[in-house]
DNA sequence: AACGCGGGGAG
DNA sequence: CTCCCAGCGTT
């Protein structure tokens, strides 16, 4: 069909020699290998180490996985980001148990019907953990295989995908899907770099990628650009009383859904309860892939301990072990904290704002 | 077929 | 700054 047949041996290869060791390699049950999967969707392996082993530590089964209290399972998700994973996570873990009585559903099929789950984390589960020869295409494969072959295909569209998927699945070595489809993704990840910038005299496919050929690494894949972000402005309330600091929960839906925040509006005049202005506090930035949020800050006393309904107190340590508070609100953290510890916030608040 | 959804690292 | 990452669910 193309010169993907070429592929599989010399990156089989090329992947024995080469292969990260990656703490969701040593035992791959079905179990790691989705946790994994679902933790790698759209984040970095060098972000996910730490969740990943801490989230394995506590949560060893999918049992445990079914059964843990939310609010601890978006903790432990605290700052990892896309939290929508989390809690898909949870409802399939209570599939499995309802649905497949505990035991981790063993075809692609139904591992596919997993909420969380599609078709590339399907693939990935199923080859890895089962070793079934169906491909698993994400954003690395997407690139390697627009290069060897020469598609110019825009990867962001279905039909590329599914066209590029079922190049893979026709040149799929039976005996190692598992083992080829993370070679793929490692190339990726590895070699086969985005923006131009691939380290070709390194690849296994170096001898007959169509790009590399053709010389044109440099526009190849084809990707549609995304739409610019909006900036919104806020002023966010860091709100005392005592030792502790309000927070509320966000909303079920949207950015950063059911999550704790310190209070926030768009206008600084707008301070959600009676109290008593103390100072300016530090500014914040932060950038979502759609979104970026400006953020002023005011230290306010409150009036009395009455809250609107929802509403909490918190003190220092359970702030840090019990609120999933997203890293959107990184910039008040030392404030807060040290407005927590009994000490003045405003005295240092300044270096803050560097 | 678009869009919303985090956060961080590399160039 | 920009790009993009072991993508998915909703609309």
């Amino acid at each position: 069909m193309n010169n993907l047949e070429l592929l599989p041996i010399p990156l089989l290869e090329w992947y024995r020699e080469n292969a990260r060791v990656l703490p969701w390699r040593s035992d791959p049950t079905p179990y790691h290998v989705w946790i994994s999967e679902i933790m790698l969707q759209q984040t970095r392996v060098a972000a996910v180490l730490d969740y990943y082993r801490r989230f394995l530590d506590e949560l060893p089964t999918v049992a445990h996985l079914a059964a843990v209290e939310e609010d601890r399972l978006l903790k432990l998700w605290q700052g990892l980001g896309y939290y929508n994973r989390a809690r898909n996570l949870q409802k399939a873990a209570r599939q499995i148990m309802e649905d497949h009585d505990g035991a981790f559903p063993d075809t692609y099929e139904q591992i596919r019907c997993l909420t969380g789950v599609g078709d590339y984390t399907a693939g990935a589960i199923a080859s890895i953990a089962f070793g079934i020869p169906v491909p698993a295409v994400d954003g690395n494969v997407l690139r390697v295989v627009a290069r060897v072959t020469g598609d110019e295909g825009d990867i962001l569209k279905g039909d590329t995908k599914a066209r590029m998927g079922e190049a893979l699945r026709a040149v799929m070595p039976v005996e190692a899907p598992g083992d080829f489809n993370q070679a793929l993704m490692e190339l990726g990840a590895m070699v086969c770099l985005p923006n131009g910038a691939p380290l070709c005299d390194r690849c296994p496919a170096r001898d007959f990628c169509v790009a590399r050929r053709t010389e044109r690494i440099g526009e190849l894949p084809v990707k549609t650009p995304k739409k610019p972000r909006r900036v919104e402005e806020r002023t966010v309330f860091l709100i005392f009383y005592g030792e502790k600091v309000a927070l509320r929960r966000r909303p079920k839906r949207g950015l950063l859904a059911g999550l704790w925040e310190y209070p926030n509006e768009q206008s600084p005049a707008s301070c959600p309860v009676e109290a008593a202005t103390l100072a300016d506090g530090p500014a914040g930035r932060h950038i979502f892939t759609h979104i970026e949020w400006h953020m002023g800050s005011i230290l306010v006393e409150a009036a009395g301990e009455r809250l609107p309904e929802g509403w909490v107190w918190v003190g220092r340590e359970e702030l840090a072990r019990d609120y999933a508070l997203p890293n959107a609100f990184r910039a008040f953290r030392e404030t807060v904290e040290r407005r927590l510890g009994g000490e003045d916030p405003w005295q240092s608040s300044i270096f803050d704002m560097v």
